[in-house]
Order: structure tokens, then sequence, then C-alpha cells
RNA sequence: CGGGGCGUAGCUCAGCCCGGCUAGAGCGCUUGGUUUGGGACCAAGAAGUCGCAGGUUCGAAUCCUGUCGCCCCGACCA
């Protein structure tokens, strides 16, 4: 393609509303324009990329046996009320105005309106069908460029099984398929055990990359690739020491102590001598939650092992709970439930907040001094911590989803009446699987681990192109007749090529644009090396370049610059 | 939805606090000329209802009120 005749438009200065490098290069290199909040045009550079995801999806889909289908993006609303997802997604849920229609943020709804007296008998099963379309979603605010858009382009996939034994094959085929589609585009992932949130049904798992931007934390193992939302997420760590000799409860005057930070400096303690206490209300009533030295509460986990609404108490209330505030409160004589994170068990010789303003007191002994304690795991898992599978030390940071893969079950077709008849001539209803992939932020992310100080970086098989031919002084005939005839013989043997053959751009404007551009190779061609009959290769991701022949330039392409 | 920031030429931004000639710069664009191995140079030029509406004032890009949009942090997030 001649870059002279081609809608291009890079740019040299950062665009203001980028801030993330994938959004920032994307606009730059001319990938893609915003038109509103979450909203994006794909120019032709770019929807070139995005082809070739869809493409490597379609052909690992198509493997599992996958049939592509196209469903509408406007859908009635009545079978959204059916499922009941009109209310469950709220806000989030775009609805027409003069028409009773939504826009689908998914489509298992549609799904099962299809197979609804087409599927049914246990012999039209199983069927794996599949979309790559374009998915509405009223995000409160999008954000991170294409990563969090109102309209973005889902693979999203569906089986339908007889029962919860064929859904495991599919869901199996699909984790497989997933894993393929993502090496294929080059990207580093790890896959987290995920909670199936609103989608309703049992297992499911999320296909992550690691990124500053993302939106979810999670603690992932390299070593053995144990992977946790950081809900979730367990660890090893050190227990609270039991000694030999439990010393007796004495009290400490510690006036202006309030962090466990001053505790451990003005007593000249280790953090690990100590017991922090926190106060949080459940449904109504006060329970102290104590953790080991700094350790953090979990909420999550606390929620889950409490159940019911939990919140944390507020200062005022810590006093008439307590008789004293934060930074002073301790489990001694606290009149209400009490409960410690696995740490603390055994734990003898501690201090803790004595409950007095200005007072903390020692020689704490969890058995002998709050003997109806109840222990948990409450603690939330930080970097550098063991992993609880192999013992490796584990990372805590944001990561992006990419993928997510269900076990739905029969919610919707029980909702919607999609039944079919078993081996038995029984009525029962449909088991259905859903998997979805953010083809946008395949994209992106393939671009957050793939760019430098320059621009991005492109590698097989999602480059755009695979030779950018650069003709240096396009005005000098003998660079301008090469390049034709160059470009010509690169395209006759097979490569895709963006020949930059602009009359009026200079040298460093050309050769920036290819850097930020990023194809993996440069041609470079420049009177100077034509004089010699010879031509520079430049390899874009190590900056190395070559001079050679002009007549082996095709051999020379062959081997590693 | 809570907190913060921004809206002036196609892009990046200055001017606004402290109201006052004809609203600026760099990049980009047009024309002509000179250049051509790391974002060239000279000359001439086109281009802005200062987001929108209302108000204060002799006078508003500038002050006030409202409104819309965009970005960031948080909440939310199949």
């Amino acid at each position: 393609m001649r870059f002279s005749k081609s809608f291009i438009p890079t740019l040299k200065e950062v665009p203001s509303e980028a801030v993330i490098p994938s959004h920032i290069l994307m606009i730059r290199s001319g990938l893609v324009r915003q038109v509103s909040a979450g909203i994006y045009t794909w120019l032709p550079l770019g929807y070139k990329v995005l082809r070739k995801i869809m493409e490597i999806i379609r052909e690992e889909m198509n493997a599992i046996g996958g049939q592509e289908f196209h469903f509408p993006g406007l859908n009635p609303k009545e079978i959204w009320e059916q499922t009941g997802r009109v209310e469950a997604f709220g806000d989030i849920l775009f609805q027409i105005k003069n028409r009773e229609y939504v826009l689908a943020p998914t489509h298992e709804e549609i799904v099962a309106f299809h197979a609804k007296g087409s599927i049914v008998s246990y012999k039209d099963m199983p069927q794996i069908w599949y979309q790559i379309q374009t998915k509405f979603r009223n995000e409160p605010r999008p954000r991170s460029g294409v990563i969090r858009g109102r309209q973005f382009i889902m693979k999203d996939a569906y089986t339908l099984d007889k029962d919860t034994a064929g859904l495991d094959v599919g869901y199996a085929l699909h984790d497989k398929a997933y894993r393929s589609i993502f090496d294929r585009c080059g990207i580093k992932y790890f896959i987290v055990g995920a909670s199936s949130g609103a989608m309703g049904g049992s297992k499911s798992e999320e296909f992550m990359v690691k990124s500053s931007a993302g939106e979810d934390t999670v603690a992932y193992c390299e070593k053995c690739g144990y992977a946790a939302n950081a809900e979730v997420a367990e660890s090893v760590a050190e227990k609270a020491l039991h000694h030999a000799e439990s010393k007796n409860v004495y009290e400490i005057s510690t006036p202006n102590v309030k962090s466990i930070d001053e505790l451990c400096s003005f007593l000249k303690i280790e953090e690990h001598e100590t017991a922090k206490s926190r106060i949080y209300i459940h449904d109504g009533q006060p329970v102290l939650v104590l953790m080991l030295g700094n350790d953090e509460v979990n909420e999550t986990k606390l929620t889950s092992v409490l159940g019911g609404v939990v919140r944390p108490a507020h200062p005022d209330e810590l006093k008439e709970i307590t008789g004293a505030d934060a930074g002073s409160i301790g489990p001694i004589n606290f009149p209400h439930r009490t409960i410690a994170d696995n740490l603390l068990k055994d734990g003898n010789n501690l201090y803790s907040g004595a409950n007095k303003n200005d007072y903390h007191i020692g020689g704490l002994d969890l058995k002998r001094d709050a003997p109806k304690i109840e222990y948990f795991d409450l603690r939330t898992t930080e970097s550098g911590e063991k992993c609880i599978r192999c013992g490796s030390t584990l990372e805590v940071f944001k990561a992006i989803e990419l993928g997510h893969i269900f076990k739905l079950g029969t919610k919707y077709s029980e909702a919607l009446g999609v039944n079919f008849l078993d081996e038995n001539g029984k009525e029962k209803p449909i088991v259905m699987g859903s998997y979805g992939i953010g083809v946008d932020r395949v994209f992106a992310c393939f671009i957050e681990q793939n760019f430098d100080e320059k621009g991005i970086v492109w590698k097989e098989p999602l480059n755009p192109f695979d030779i950018h031919l650069i003709g240096l002084n396009m005005k000098n005939s003998l660079v301008a007749e090469n390049c034709e005839r160059i470009y010509i013989d690169l395209i006759a043997d097979g490569y895709e090529v963006l020949f930059d053959d602009r009359m009026d751009a200079s040298a460093g404007f050309k050769f920036n644009d290819a850097d930020l551009l990023g194809m993996p190779v440069q041609v470079i061609v420049g009177e100077k090396n034509l004089k010699d009959g010879k031509v520079e290769l430049k390899n874009r991701r190590t900056g190395e370049k070559k001079i050679v022949e002009l007549h082996r330039l095709l051999d020379q392409l062959q081997e590693p610059i």
C-alpha cells in the first residue's frame, strides 16, 4: 500500500485525552479516533489489525466446532424482561427511546430464543454458537481508550448441551481454544478462577493480562501459575509466635500512639508482635476484627465469613462500643463478637490496644485472654508473600480481563422455557455455557506489551504490514525507480508492504513515522547506499541494521537482521 | 454517582487570577522556491460563533449563574 494514498493520520504530539501507552499509540499511529466517550472509529490501519485478530479467533472457534452467527444488536426489550436482566443490568443496558428495544450488551437471550423450538432433542446437541459483533454497554465511566468503551467488539460464544457432562466438554474446548487464540496473538496472559457474578452460573475462568491500566487486582505466582483475584487470594505468611512462657497481661502508657508503626517504634518491638483491632458493624452489631501486625482486613473475605451487611464502624461509634478511639482498641474485655485472622491463632505475648485512650497492653495470650475468639482467613494478600501452592513468591498487581468462560447452567433456558426431550422422553432445560473475548482489548493489550519510546513494535501475526519500505527523497529518480521495483518485487514475493512514497516528507520524518507505526522490518532505500547497489534493512524490535546488496534483498529478508 | 481538572485554529497549548486596541504561539495545512539518511529552510497565505445559554458591565475569552462535553481518581464493572 502506498503511504501517499493512504489515510494514516499519524500524530507527533501526544493527544491530551490519552494516558495509557496503548491509547496514546493507537491515536498517534492513526489506528483509531475517538468520537465520544467510550466510542471509537477504527481507522483502516487499525481495522486491518482488528480483522487479523478476528480471523485468528474465527479459526480457533471453528476448530472446536463453533458455528458463526450474526445476532442482531437491536433486541426486543420483552425478551430481556423475561430473564430479569433489564433490572439486573440496570443503567448499563442501553434502551431505545422511540421503540421497546434495547441495545444488546450480550446475547444469552437471543441464543436461547433461537434454541427454543429448534433444539428439541438430546440428539440436536451439543452445539457451539458464536459471533464476533459490536456490543453496547452504557458504562458510567469509559476509560483507557478502547479497553473500556460504551461500544466494543466482542467474540461471544454459547454452548448448548443436554447435561452438565456435555457442558464440561464444551467448557474445556473453549479453555483450549482461548489459550490457542491468545498464544497465537502473542499475548502474555494468565488464568484466574473467578466468581460468576451477575451472569449466573457456577464455574468460570478469566483470561487476564498484567497491566497498570487494569481494573482487577490479582495475586499471581509466576512459578506454578496460581492466580486469584485479590479479593479471594490466599498466601502463606508468617504466623504469630507462640512463646514457651506466656507473660501476664500488663498495661503500658502509650501517649499519642495511634498506629501499629508508632507502637512498634515507641516500644521498640516488631510488627509481628502486635495485634491490630478494627471494628465493623455486621447487621447492626459490632464485631471486633483482629489482625496480625499491620495486615489489612480484606472486606470481601470478611463479608463472606460473616454474611449479611458489613461496614466499618464510624469514628464516633468506636468510643461508644469500646470506650476508646481508633488506635487504642483491643480484644480484652470486648463485650461483643470477636474474630481474628488465622495467623493470630495460638499467639501469645502480643501487644494490643487497651480499650482506653493512650494505653496499650502487653502479654496478650489470645487463647487465655479471649477464649471465645473465632479464627478465619481475613487478610489481604500482598506482593512478596509466599504462594499457597508452591511456596514461591507471589506478586500482586492490576490486570485487564481479556476473556471469560462461564458454565451458565440452566438459568436462561429455564427463564425462557428452552427445553428438550432426553433419552427417556423427559423434558429438560438446555444446559448452557457462555464464553467471551474482548477483541479490542486483545488489540490494546498487545500494544501494552509491545512498544518502546519510539512507538509500537508489531510482530507476527498481528502486524498490519510485513515490511515498511521507505524511499528517502522520492524526488531523486534513482531512489524512486528502485523503490518502485523493490515494491513490486516484495509484493510478488508474498509480502504485505507499506511503501512510504511521499514526495515531500523528509528522511527523518519518514523514519519516525516508520518507528511509530512499528512494522517488523524496514527496508530503507536512499541515494547513499543505492550508489553501491545496496539498501538497508532495519529490525524494528532490536533496532539492528544491515546493509545488503540490492539483488540479494529477497534472500536477506529470509534471515534474521 | 462522589471528588478533581479541562473546554481558545485540524493538533498541542498560552492569554483568564487583575475585564479594555484587530485573540496569540508552535506543529499541521495552502502557494512558490530551496532542501532530502533521523520529525528541514525561506517567503507569502488560509484558518477560531474563545463549548453553549443567560446575566453583570460603557465594554466579557477573562467576572457570575446555569448547561453540555471530555479527561483523571473513586464507586461500579457479564
